[in-house]
DNA sequence: ACTATATTCGGGTACGTTAACGTATATAAA
DNA sequence: TTTATATACGTTAACGTACCCGAATATAGT
């Protein structure tokens, strides 16, 4: 004897006041074909009338298929620290979708070896995944890659740094230059009408230096818009070993005694925050990043203010969105811009990248 | 014929391997009673070779059970709107699992009326709930209401602020202390060793007061602790309405007309601001939270600074860490301490609240 | 030895959905 | 008309787990 506690919805209800078998339902849920335009309509009145929402549980349960979503992100070097928490923010989505029926394959490739970018995204490719998360550090290389997989129908997800118009799923990251804008409404608290200050880019021409550019562009700008003398100096330091960071920065400091704030583009502020510490003068330093190095200089009195973005949260949404997408299609934002996190000295044991 | 596509692990194959049922095993796994001693240590075993791990999805299914959760948190009112933000964390919160057979009960209190609050926890506890989440405005009330709870062997989720020693399942909000320091912190950029700056409690004796007290705490302690001066004036302001307030800030501001840096120690920072932007003077204003007049306020230049721990997402993760360890016993972190975000003019557009 | 009761266990249905497979009917081609 | 072929739809097993119900066996009481 079956006991039907069978609630009012569901598709055995849709089923039963459409005087049809459930599969009918299903298909024209699914609209796939073999449903008369008569029998269809009647059904998608009553799935209307009735507010169905399918049953998540049932459906991944019933779905066979497990989804697989490759990621491609650069590893962490021993030059910066910054892709661990991407990385962490995957590994936390992957366990928590992973007995949903998920599989996340993880790539990697050097930031400093464009090739390294180009043989990851074949491989992915070749497996034919069913969603991508991507940092496309490699502007035009990165072109190529979302082009064939719009060609084969799979959807992309990007972090960090966006490509305009190539119609990815979501672009989940900062936007740029605003947080330079931001970084200079904080030294213009900081700073008099005499006080210079110094704006230091690092970072080797291959990598997507564009982001640097984007956030200097903001800083300035908000000089700009505010009518304020800007004393700005600036700095581009292509080589990123310290000694050559070291070597730059004391030629600029000679020739420039009143510098009163450095406000370093991305998340090698701590090299300048081990220089500017053993020049022992009490400058106001900003830079980029939740790093374990620069929250040491923080913590010292060094760094005055982080700017940060949630490197690890937006891996871990990207992935979620990925998820929501291929498994209940459900929307997804086009864009998600961060929230510009500011940090100091008081706040960042409180902070969660 | 049945085509088994078993995988290798599930209550199935933990059956087969040991000869038994899959009841037996169920029962085991549930620790019910009805498997001897024997049977039962055999199928331990097994469980623990194969590192059996529960289909989530199928368990929820499958169990016919719908969890009910209770939240009681102060209605908004005409005075803060403080309140519309966690309610909404507690409406996503709802939205995304309403679908997993959870429901989720509202309930709001007077955040003026003592016996309002009172009134709802009665309710509460009579419709017998599964879990709750709860804003523990008034204390002895909510001391009184936790031990019930605990009676009735009824988990509860505090957030916004703490009881301590009380048992709940878990603390979900602000570090007062910590953000009444950050605040200080901030300030110390802003000052020289003349200016003055003027603490603004404005509060009714019957809110929860020690609220902005602990700030007041932090904010002192910050001073102490780096052996600066601190030319601070406070102020009391008991009755909340406009009129009030202005009268008793123009009259401190007719004392002392040192004043540089004005803290407010909650979100009625866009009163005062309503007020000093009336007074024309160049201060520098620093508040609590993300709420509408405020952002206002800030937009126009009047407020600097607003501190701001997510209420809506403090909610969010309340009722979302309640049904995870209704639904699966998922552990949860006894205290979960919001980030100290640290807005201005702008970032405050890409907020999370 | 025979009933009464407790203990231990298996069978089977249900949760809501998917989808393979089968059947009936309509339409077109011979 | 017969046969092929597409179209429309229904039946049913399966996903992995929960749990009711009853059967088998063991133990106790007379």
């Amino acid at each position: 004897m079956k006991k039907q506690i069978t609630e009012l919805t569901g598709v055995k209800e849709i089923a039963r006041r459409a005087n049809v078998s459930i599969a009918t339902v299903d298909r024209v849920l699914h609209n796939r074909k073999g449903v008369s335009e008569q029998t269809k309509e009647k059904i998608s009145k009553i799935i209307e009338e009735l507010n169905y929402k399918p049953n998540l549980l049932a459906q991944r349960l019933a779905s066979r298929k497990t989804l697989r979503i490759a990621t491609l992100i650069p590893e962490s070097s021993n030059e910066t620290s910054f892709w661990e928490a991407p990385l962490q923010g995957i590994e936390q989505a992957d366990a928590e979708i992973k007995q949903l029926g998920i599989i996340v394959d993880k790539y990697f490739y050097d930031q400093n070896l464009i090739d390294s970018f180009v043989d990851q995204t074949r491989i992915i490719l070749e497996s034919k995944p069913d969603g991508i998360l991507l940092a496309p550090s490699f502007i035009e290389e990165s072109v190529v890659f979302t082009e064939k997989c719009r060609e084969l129908k799979i959807p992309y997800v990007l972090i960090d740094s966006d490509l305009p118009n190539q119609g990815s799923l979501s672009y989940i990251g900062p936007n740029l230059y605003h947080s330079g804008y931001l970084g200079a409404h904080l030294v213009s608290y900081l700073t008099g009408p005499e006080d210079k200050t110094l704006i230091v880019n690092i970072s080797r021409e291959i990598d997507n230096h564009h982001h640097l550019l984007k956030k200097e562009e903001g800083f300035r700008a908000y000089f700009k818009d505010h009518h304020k003398p800007d004393n700005i100096i600036k700095i581009d330091i292509r080589e990123t070993d310290l000694k050559s960071i070291e070597h730059q920065l004391s030629k600029v400091f000679e020739e420039n005694n009143d510098i009163k704030v450095v406000f370093v583009t991305n998340s090698r502020v701590s090299t300048v925050a081990h220089f500017i510490e053993s020049l022992g003068k009490d400058l106001i330093l900003i830079g980029y990043d939740f790093l374990k190095e620069n929250i040491g200089y923080m913590d010292k009195g060094v760094i005055d203010f982080l700017v940060c973005q949630k490197p690890k949260q937006q891996a871990y949404r990207g992935l979620m969105s990925l998820y929501q997408h291929l498994a209940f299609s459900s929307p997804v934002e086009k864009i998600y811009f961060m929230p510009i996190d500011i940090l100091t000295k008081e706040n960042s044991s409180f902070y969660r990248n």
